[in-house]
RNA sequence: CGGGGUGUAGCGUAGCCCGGUUAUCGCGCCGCGUUUGGGACGCGGAGGUCGCAGGUUCGAAUCCUGCCACCCCGACCA
C-alpha cells in the first residue's frame, strides 16, 4: 500500500475511502454492507453524540430506548412508511439453528422454529413507537411527550459506503407527540435548527435549510425538513431531516387523547434524525490531500506534541519542558497529546498526525530548549511559525477559535460560490456537468418536471429553502409558471 | 434482478494468452545496527490451501466444467 493518499482531484471516491481507512475511522466488515467504526472514528461521533444531547436536552427531550425487532403487523400500520421501506428490509423469520443431518459439524436453520409473525429489523421505528405511545398517552397532561432514541438500524441498500450508506447504521430518531398541529409544526422546525446550529458551529459545514418536495419526502410525512450541505466534488448531502407527521401515525396506532374540552382527539406528531453518515460530511466538506481536517470541537486531540531528540538526556530534557505545557492547556480546557513514541520517527508522526487531522501540532526540540520557543503547525493552514514558550497557552487559545472560525468560512466561500442561479434548461446542463453544485432555479411544482429533470440529468431537488423569496419566473423545464426558486444538485 | 469485470501473503500486484525448477515485486511485519527539525537506510528474516470443488495431463496459478465471493454500471437510498 503507498504512503501517499489518492488526490481528491484525480478519483473522489478513492481517496474518500482510502482517507476512511487509512486515517483509521472506519472500514468494511466480513458482514455484507456493514462497517466497523475504529476507535480514532467512534471518537469523534462520541463527540458528536454528546454535543447533540446536550442540545435535545436543552430543548426539552429525553432519551428511551425501544426494541430493536418491529412484528411485521405493526411495521405495515401505516401504509406509506411501510411501502417505503418495504424494499430494503431485514427479516427474522426463525428462532433457533440446529445440527445439519446432511453436513456434520454444520448448522442449519431449524425449520420447526419458524415465527408465527416475522420481525421487522427497524429500518426506523417510528412503528413501534408509536405502538407504544398508545399506552402512554391519554390526556392533553401527558403531551407533549418529547423523546429521543440513540440506536442502530438496518437499512438494505443495495451498494454501501463507508459512513454514507452502510447496510446498518448508528443514528438517533427523535419522536414527539403534541396536542395541536401547530405545535407539532414548531417542534419540527425547531429540530431542524437545531441541526442547522449543531453541523455549523460544531462541524463547521454550512448547510442550507429547506424542505423537501413530495417525492423526496419521508414516507408517512406531511413534511419534511432537511439540512443540505455541499461537498467538495460538488455533490449535495442530506445532512439531516425533520418530518412534520401530521395524524398520519396517531391514526394507525390509534393514539388519542382528552382534550380540554373533554373529547378525544388524534395526537400530531414529529420525528426527526441524523446520523453517522455526519461523519461523512465531516470528512467529504474539510480534508484534503493530506488527509483529514477535524475542527477543533470535534478533534479527540486539539493538539499533539511532538518531540525531537538524539538522546535519551535530551527527551528527558523536552519531556520536562512538555509537562508543564500540557499542564497549562489541559487547565484551560484544551485536549493535548504527547507523542513520545520512540519506535517512530519524527517525520513519521508528522505524517501520520497530519492524516488524522489534528488541527494544531507542536514541535519540540534541542534548538527550541535553547531558545525558549516551540513550533507550531496549523492542519487548516499547513503553516508553520515559531513562537516563545512563555504565551504559548494564549496562543494556543486562539488558533483553536481561529481555526474552527477558518473551516466554516472556507466551506462557506465554496458553497456559496457553487450556488449558481439559472433560468435556461441548457444552462442548468451545462452547470450541473462543469461548476457541479447546487443550482437555483425555477421550477412549476409538478412530480412530472421533477421526475422529467432527474431522469435527464440525475440531478433532484434538493429542497425549497426557507429562506427562498417570492419572485416571478418561468420554470427551467417546462416553461410553466413558478413562484420561487428551489435547489437542485447531484446527489450522495 | 439485468449488463460488465475481478479473485495470487495483512494490503497492492507480476506471472495466465503460449502448462515445466524453490510463484514475482512493492508496502507493511519481525531481528540487528546506524539514524531521528517532514513518511530513514543497510543487512538478515517470517509470512502462500494461487477463491472452492472436480476434470484433462508425466506435470496446473496457467487449460476445461461447475460452484462461491467480491467490485463497477442501472433501479433503491439517512
Amino acid at each position: 500500500m503507498s504512503k501517499k493518499l489518492t488526490s481528491r482531484a484525480d478519483d473522489y471516491s478513492k481517496w474518500y475511502n482510502e482517507l476512511v481507512v487509512k486515517a483509521g475511522l472506519a472500514e468494511n466488515s466480513a458482514v455484507r454492507g456493514c462497517m466497523v467504526i475504529k476507535p480514532y472514528g467512534y471518537a469523534i461521533w462520541e463527540k458528536m453524540q454528546a454535543e447533540l444531547d446536550k442540545m435535545f436536552k436543552e430543548t426539552g427531550h429525553q432519551n428511551a430506548y425501544f426494541p430493536l425487532f418491529v412484528p411485521k403487523s405493526l411495521f405495515e400500520a401505516e401504509e406509506k412508511n411501510a411501502e417505503g421501506f418495504a424494499k430494503e428490509c431485514a427479516i427474522v423469520t426463525h428462532y433457533r439453528l440446529q445440527n445439519d443431518p446432511d453436513k456434520t459439524g454444520k448448522l442449519r436453520v431449524d425449520p420447526e422454529a419458524k415465527l408465527e409473525e416475522e420481525l421487522i429489523i427497524r429500518p426506523t421505528s417510528e412503528a413501534i413507537i408509536w405502538n407504544t405511545y398508545r399506552g402512554w398517552i391519554q390526556s392533553y397532561r401527558d403531551l407533549p411527550l418529547l423523546i429521543n432514541q440513540w440506536a442502530n438500524v438496518v437499512r438494505w441498500e443495495m451498494r454501501t459506503r463507508l459512513f454514507l450508506r452502510t447496510a446498518e447504521f448508528l443514528w438517533q430518531e427523535g419522536h414527539t407527540a403534541h396536542e395541536t398541529k401547530a405545535e407539532a409544526i414548531a417542534e419540527t422546525q425547531q429540530m431542524n435548527q437545531v441541526y442547522a446550529t449543531f453541523v455549523e458551529n460544531f462541524m463547521a459545514i454550512p448547510v442550507i435549510q429547506g424542505v423537501k418536495t413530495e417525492s423526496e419526502r419521508f414516507a408517512g410525512a406531511e413534511d419534511t425538513y432537511c439540512i443540505e450541505a455541499l461537498m467538495q466534488d460538488g455533490k449535495a448531502l442530506q445532512a439531516g431531516t425533520s418530518h412534520f407527521l401530521g395524524q398520519n401515525f396517531a391514526k394507525a396506532f390509534d393514539v388519542k387523547f382528552a382534550n380540554k374540552e373533554g373529547k378525544q382527539d388524534y395526537v400530531w406528531a414529529t420525528s426527526w434524525g441524523v446520523s453517522t453518515r455526519l461523519m461523512g460530511a465531516l470528512i467529504m466538506t474539510h480534508s484534503d490531500d493530506n488527509g483529514l481536517v477535524l475542527p477543533p470541537s470535534l478533534a479527540p486531540n486539539q493538539v499533539v506534541i511532538v518531540p525531537i531528540y538524539k538522546s535519551d538526556e535530551q527527551l528527558e530534557a523536552i519531556t520536562n519542558v512538555v509537562n508543564g505545557i500540557m499542564n497549562d492547556l489541559r487547565g484551560n480546557g484544551i485536549t493535548v497529546k504527547f507523542d513520545n513514541r520512540t519506535t517512530h520517527r519524527p517525520g513519521a508522526k508528522f505524517a501520520q498526525h497530519e492524516l488524522q487531522g489534528v488541527p494544531l501540532r507542536i514541535a519540540i526540540g534541542a534548538r527550541d530548549l535553547e531558545n525558549g520557543t516551540v513550533e507550531l503547525a496549523r492542519r487548516d493552514t499547513l503553516t508553520k511559525e515559531t513562537v516563545e514558550l512563555s504565551n504559548l497557552t494564549e496562543i494556543v487559545k486562539g488558533l483553536m477559535a481561529e481555526i474552527q472560525d477558518s473551516l466554516y468560512n472556507k466551506a462557506l466561500d465554496y458553497r456559496n460560490n457553487h450556488i449558481t442561479e439559472v433560468d435556461t434548461f441548457d444552462e442548468f446542463k451545462t452547470v450541473l456537468e462543469t461548476k457541479t453544485g447546487f443550482i437555483s432555479a425555477h421550477w412549476d411544482g409538478t412530480a412530472e418536471t421533477e421526475d422529467k429533470i432527474k431522469e435527464l440529468t440525475k440531478a433532484t431537488i434538493r429542497c425549497i429553502p426557507l429562506d427562498s423569496k417570492d419572485e416571478d419566473g418561468v420554470c427551467v423545464y417546462s416553461g410553466n409558471p413558478s413562484e420561487r426558486r428551489v435547489l437542485f444538485a447531484k446527489a450522495y
